[in-house]
DNA sequence: TATGAATGAGCTTTCATTCAT
DNA sequence: AATGAATGAAAGCTCATTCAT
């Protein structure tokens, strides 16, 4: 993105369901559709449906900017090109997961609960922010190598907090280190990211349920004692 | 793929296999059907290469044949479409699973040692063909509508077959049904298709490691038992 | 048309309705669709219905051959280009309107009843094979310069025979001269070359019908007398 | 043609005018649209000349957009498709002479009178725009079927107009009725639809002179009397 | 007499981006 | 802060024709 511009852009629900994981950050609530915010905002968050809906290449610069209501100028006024909308998207993100990640695992009680609890988190946010997930582990290629790279080292600080918890509970003796740490990092992050390929919001289970249900199959993973043959 | 083509192409896992862009300047002309099997075979296993490394829309027609050394005209002498190219590797892969985790479910053994075997078979295959499964979970979208449906419903056929292991598991007291065999079946398979994301060749662990890594997670989180809290 | 084959054709009628122009020449009738005659007649049967229909750049060679139930190499065996087909076509019309017209032309009678004649015959035959006829005046420009010359040359030929009539009844007083005999034929034979874009077989009035109409508007054009302001 | 452009090209004639290919040689630069007219003008006017030429599908858009001296881009710009540039024609043509037929039909004068004054103009009205009138009975069935459905429409509506002068002037008794209207109105158009396959303006004879002829035709053959036999 | 794989040139269309205003 | 005409490169696909068999 262009520097400059301050452009903070709430979380928008998967497809439609309007369910901001971040509610106090809702200035006015009060917007008809193509009208919502400032441009960048909306070029934002109209990118972020497209994208996850068509996919980022076969979304055009042509089609986000006749939803969102403005003209290709004004695009290019605010971000450097196509790949920067993405990327923006990819920002946002990962500094969302990263604070919230940040709070769970410094706070207070034990490693299980913290682990528990950033597990169920996780999953909880990904399914409000379903487009950011599908884009998420759907166009990373399409960035610039740059830019993967950057996200990639963001991925890892985060993966690495993670495990920290993980190692953590292994060595106070409350996780089997039968399967190591790294393993069991991406294990769960997988089942975490594909989410946004068979959740649905009309479905049976709630996103809490959902958290609910993912976090203890990680800890009941972890549990100590004879293996199930 | 038009009718009338038998291809049986085998899998292929890793990336890199170089194929010669210039068969012309193959001398050894004895081989009746250019440099590596036969041209549909040849042109399906470039696309493959070159469709997990790039992602579908950024690869070309044009780079495909190139690659595989042939002409346009005979890639569409072959098959009807670009798409079709795509459509036809997820028919492979798709057919290859569902027959390798039918022979398992239907073997002798309890259920934890047929599901434990069936779980770690997926992973081992996974790995093995990591290109496929780069491009199934990434190119999906980019099937035609109509072949979504299909792909869709066969890879639900699977995922049914692989739930009636934990089902039949948990109605016998050898699994915990505390989560739901529909959560279970989705949490496994989503570790399973993002394997390609983070598993290097060169890396720490064989495929059958983290065969037996990923198995040991699922059914260690199905034993029944108090739950860790 | 490569050299050494004789084909004669017999003439087919409007999209469907078999309406055979000269059924003395028809040897077999007991033919079930796709193996009717030899393999060059029925390349040319169906190139004529599909150049009619579609048009004859919007017609590949692949779809003759297919719905002629041959191979492309049995085609440029018996045809030299897909424009010798065209080619083909265009004879066998020049050739077959210009053996009616010499015989009407020569055949004994008035000259108003020879036009008259001639004048509805053309109508008649042209609806009984309007698949040529749309042909004929939509694909000239379509055919190489060399048969466009030699087709030009042709229907010259024609038109002066057509139009002979016309000035034998002119010097004779039985046609006014108000109107060029040039002008006369033109005028007539645009409207027998655009029957094909209005007629239809299932409509109201027979070939035999517009014959009479189309001869009787020459006819009475021509009558001497005051002329109406 | 894509919304929002108001084009009003004006009806252009004979061939061979030529359109520099380089505009970009263009010292006068002073017109701020190019060397003739505005962009979608220029294009609608060489398509024109093009599609007359060599017909629709023998001219590709590179040829087009080259011999208006603009880019492929800028072609796509001001319309949808080669198509569209095809049915913008239409629509001209259709317009130009609906508007001239209604404000001969209405005026005052005989039936007669205003038959043969509109008979005498729509000749000198093709022969003045002979590139529009080869392309009109030409590639009708190269438009799309919703354009050729509207262009049919459109047509039947100018010959009812055109119709009902004939039918009026037989229920008066001016002309006869041995042949319905119906046909004689297919039949004179059919004549003039054709001027473009013969008729060439440095010949001997004028469009008004062709006019005056296809007109008086048209009038004596409708004279009421005994018919020629 | 016929096959059908393969060629190579050409087709229409799309699109991210620029730039004068 | 914003417009929208124009660019230029590349995309997927079609097709008449050839040729070894």
């Amino acid at each position: 993105m262009k520097r400059g511009f301050a452009v903070a852009v709430r979380a928008r629900g998967g497809r439609g369901r309007g369910t901001p994981a971040n509610p106090a950050a809702d200035p006015a609530a009060t917007d008809p559709a193509g009208s919502e915010g400032s441009v960048p905002r909306r070029l934002l968050a109209v990118a972020t449906r497209l994208f996850a809906e068509k996919g980022f290449d076969r979304t055009s610069v042509q089609e986000i900017v006749d939803t969102a209501g403005v003209t290709k100028g004004a695009m290019y006024h605010y971000f450097d090109s196509k790949d920067d909308l993405l990327a923006e998207i990819y920002t946002r993100v990962l500094r969302m997961q990263m604070t919230r990640l940040e709070r769970i695992a410094s706070g207070p009680g034990a490693v299980s609960e913290r682990l528990g609890e950033a597990a169920a988190d996780v999953v909880v946010t990904s399914i409000a922010n379903l487009d950011d997930t599908t884009i998420f582990f759907r166009s990373l290629h399409q960035l610039s190598a740059r830019k993967q790279r950057e996200v990639r080292n963001e991925r890892r600080r985060y993966h690495e907090l993670f495990r920290s918890m993980v190692i953590e509970g292994q060595q106070a003796g409350v996780f089997t280190d039968r399967v190591p740490a790294d393993i069991v990092v991406d294990f769960y992050f997988g089942s975490v990211h594909h989410l946004s390929t068979w959740y649905r919001p009309e479905g049976e289970w709630s996103a809490t349920d959902v958290g609910g249900h993912y976090a203890r199959l990680l800890l009941d993973a972890l549990r100590p004692g004879a293996p199930q043959t």
